[in-house]
DNA sequence: GTCTATAAGGAGATAGAC
DNA sequence: GTCTATCTCCTTATAGAC
């Protein structure tokens, strides 16, 4: 085995032990929050040292940030996958679906929604907030594709809609269910998806 | 004047003291949430120092389980005086809307929604959860009644559409609207109130 | 690159004077 | 009951040996 093969090899290892690192630090993460989430928990978690950690991410504010940018990029591939469906409003659901999905099974909510200083540490991550920016203008396209074809109340601001939809991916109502309910994850998602898109009030059949 | 009047003088003194310690307490709670507020925070933003502090309230967490106790208590009285709205359903959107303002003016979302440890914390606090039972109660009955009457969606399991009712309370999509789109208050509680009832989904006009 | 050991600073809680 | 000064522990981050 040649040296650059040998070094390839070993950029090899080194991208698997960081994607174990992002792994650790998202289950945290997602059970701790990022305040009470220590170097500490994601060394332990990942079965080395607190200073080897920091040899692959220079700062606790660096490691979530590239955690975050991982789940934002991870659904950006989903929403590319999403080709064969074809409306829009059908694309926004079955990205909701997914979103919800991933957090039962123990990931992340896209959202920091939990706290503005959190929120403001994310935003002075340059490479963060393009990638949301990425993601926030293609799902902005498909609100006004569906409101335009009027599979989404055209009345209501895309703003309103696109922050509400955000926010439904990190709903806390989720948790709840999964605790307190004895409703398996299959009918959480179909519940949430339908109190999303329709809300508490009695829909009538559309035909 | 009596050595009674006196000690219930400085008694009034002790509980109003107590109330600006704890209107500080919901500040700082609702700007850097749970794990960044420090006592340091609190006693400065009362005029006061932290051993002060720390002779009316033993510890942080039962500074803030009171801040939340209060919190749940203003609920249960805005509750208490709907009783010219006639419908249930009038009634889970008077409180909801009430809810949205309290938070725009500054105050705390009900639920500590924030994260798990936190939400933990308030749960080993026995007289907030009798406080939060006491009110799930009176709006699960709310939620119950205005499905049989057809205002809510009665193919939805109560909990679920509770659930998802305290979860708009506290809905990051607030924040986000009240920071980026020129959307003065009114209107934002306007829209939230839409789309937690009616969803994104077009609505069609009832008659 | 990995570890043991430690620096530096922050935050909850308290001792003890007034 | 209020304050100044302090204790103690925890957490981020690093120095330095192997």
């Amino acid at each position: 085995m040649s040296i650059f093969g040998k070094l390839s090899f070993k950029d090899q290892a080194f991208k698997l032990r960081e994607n174990a690192i992002l792994d650790a630090a998202t289950t945290v993460l997602g059970s701790k929050g990022y305040d009470l989430m220590t170097m500490d928990d994601v060394a332990g978690a990942v079965g080395i040292s607190k200073p080897s950690l920091y040899k692959h991410f220079k700062s606790k504010e660096e490691l979530v940030g590239e955690t975050m940018i991982r789940l934002i990029d991870g659904a950006i591939d989903q929403l590319a996958q999403l080709g064969e469906i074809a409306t829009a409003r059908g694309k926004l659901e079955a990205m909701l679906e997914w979103a919800l999905r991933v957090r039962l099974e123990g990931g992340l909510p896209f959202l920091p929604s939990t706290s503005t200083p959190v929120r403001e540490m994310l935003m002075r991550n340059v490479k963060y907030v393009m990638r949301v920016l990425k993601l926030n203008g293609q799902l902005e396209k498909l609100v006004k594709e569906a409101q335009k074809a009027g599979d989404i109340d055209a009345t209501l601001p895309s703003d309103v809609v696109l922050y509400s939809y955000y926010a439904r991916t990190c709903d806390p109502a989720v948790d709840y269910l999964q605790k307190f309910s004895k409703m398996g994850n299959e009918d959480i998602v179909k519940y949430m998806l339908h109190v999303a898109f329709n809300g508490f009030t009695t829909s009538l059949p559309l035909h």
